[in-house]
DNA sequence: TATCCAACCGAACGATCGTTAGAAAATTAA
DNA sequence: TTAATTTTCTAACGATCGTTCGGTTGGATA
C-alpha cells in the first residue's frame, strides 16, 4: 500500500528533461515518503516502543543501518510520521468544510471528516492522537504539540461560528466535542459504526442535547 | 510514599499473639503492595515500555531480582497495577452514586467520580485509560478488557435510568460521555480546571445542548 | 537446638535494541 | 570513459532489557 502521495512533483514533462535536481531529490523521496509509510503502519500496530528500526526496515525491503540515511533517529522518523498524518488530516478537514456555508453545516463537516481521517483513510496518526501528551519523546515534544495546537484550531474558529446558549463556554465545548469524537478509535467496530454516523450522532445530541420526557 | 493501603488485616491483637500464617501473609503483602504503589507512579509517569524493571526495583528499594518472587513477569505486574485502580475507580464511583437518588443527580455524580478518579485521587489507571485496546500486552488483553467492561456497566445502568429524548441511541450516549469526560485527561490543567467543574459542563452540554440565538 | 521456608540478593545470561563505521554499489556529472 | 556523489550495504558495538540461577538471610517452628 504505497498510498498514492505528492500533490507536488508532477508537472508532466518527459522524464529526461526533468531537472537533474528535482531528479535526485525524487529518487531520494521515494524510499523516504516509503520508509514513512510503512513506519505508519507499523507503528500504528504495534505501537512506538513496540516496532524497531529492523522490523520497519524489513517492510521498506532495506537494511536497517539504510533507515540513518533518511532520518536521523528514530525519533526523527516518528515525528516524520506524525507531521505527515497531521497535515494531510488537518487539510482533509480543511477542505471538506470549505464547500459548506451554514455554521452547523460546516461542524457536521469538519466532525466527520475528522473521524474518518481517524477511523478510515489513514489508521496512522491515530497514535498521535491517543498517546498522552506528556509521553511524547521529548526531543519532539515541542512539535507534536504544535502540529495538534495548529489542527485545533480549525475547531476554534468552527466553533466561534456557531450559535450557542449564553454561559456555554466554547473552550470547554472544542475539548468535548474533540474528545467524544476521537474517543471512538477505542471503540469503532467497522461492522457495527460507519465514521459518518458517528460523527452526526455525537454533533446531534450535544447540539440538541438528550434530556427527554422519557 | 508508601500509601497507606490495607484495609484489612488490622485485627487488633497484640504482635505475639497473631496467627503466623496470617503473619506471613501480611509481610509479603506490605512487599507486594509496596511494589504495585510505585509502579503504579512509575508506569503512569514513563509509561509501560518505558519503565525497566530496574526502575521499579529501586524506587521500591528492592533488588529486580526480588520482583520476581512477588510478580511473575513484567506484565503481570502491570495487570496488578491496572487491577487495582480500576478497582479502586468503580468502588469510587459506586460509592458516590449510593448517597443519590434522581437519575440525573445520580450521572452527574458519577461523571465527577469519575473525573476525579482519574486526574485527582490516583494519577495510575490514566494509562489503562489511555491506551488504545489493540495495544494491550496480549498475556493480560483479555483480562483488562473486561475489567474496563465491567467498569463501563456502571454507565450502562445510570443511562437506562435517564429521561431521555426518542431517537437518542443509549450505546453511542455512554461512548460519547465517557470519551468527553476521560479526554479531559489530554487537557487539564489544574491552574485552570477542576475535575468536578470539568464533569458538570460536560454532562450539562450533553444533557441540555449548545444551541442558542446567539 | 536444629529445621524450615518466605523473602531477598548478587551475578549473570541471552536477546534485542538504536545506532555507527566503513566500504560497496548505484547513479549522476564531466 | 572517469570522477564525483548519492544511496545502500555488511558488520558490529555498546547499552539495556526481562528474566533466571543459585545462593544467603532471618524469623518462625518443632
Amino acid at each position: 500500500m504505497p498510498s498514492a502521495v505528492s500533490t507536488k512533483a508532477q508537472k508532466p514533462k518527459t522524464s529526461k528533461e526533468m531537472a537533474p535536481k528535482a531528479d535526485r531529490a525524487t529518487k531520494g523521496m521515494q524510499a523516504r515518503e516509503r520508509i514513512i509509510s510503512v513506519a505508519e503502519a507499523i507503528f500504528n500496530k504495534q505501537g512506538f516502543d513496540g516496532t524497531s528500526m529492523r522490523d520497519i526496515a524489513a517492510a521498506a525491503e532495506m537494511q536497517p543501518a539504510s533507515m540513518y540515511y533518511h532520518f536521523e533517529s528514530k525519533e526523527e522518523l516518528l515525528w516524520a510520521v506524525w507531521e505527515k498524518g497531521g497535515i494531510e488530516l488537518r487539510n482533509r478537514v480543511n477542505a471538506a468544510i470549505e464547500a459548506e456555508t451554514g455554521p452547523w453545516q460546516r461542524m457536521e463537516t469538519a466532525c466527520v471528516a475528522h473521524v474518518t481521517g481517524l477511523l478510515d483513510w489513514r489508521r496512522a496518526n491515530q497514535v498521535l492522537f491517543v498517546m498522552p501528551p506528556w509521553h511524547y519523546p521529548e526531543s519532539i515534544k515541542a512539535r507534536v504539540i504544535a502540529l495538534r495546537h495548529g489542527y485545533e484550531q480549525i475547531f476554534v474558529s468552527l466553533i466561534d461560528d456557531l450559535p450557542l446558549r449564553t454561559g456555554i463556554d466554547r473552550r470547554y465545548l472544542r475539548l468535548t466535542l474533540i474528545g467524544a469524537l476521537s474517543w471512538s478509535l477505542f471503540w469503532f467496530k467497522k461492522e457495527r459504526d460507519t465514521p459518518a454516523a458517528i460523527a452526526k450522532q455525537i454533533l446531534s445530541m450535544l447540539r440538541e442535547g438528550i434530556e427527554g420526557t422519557k
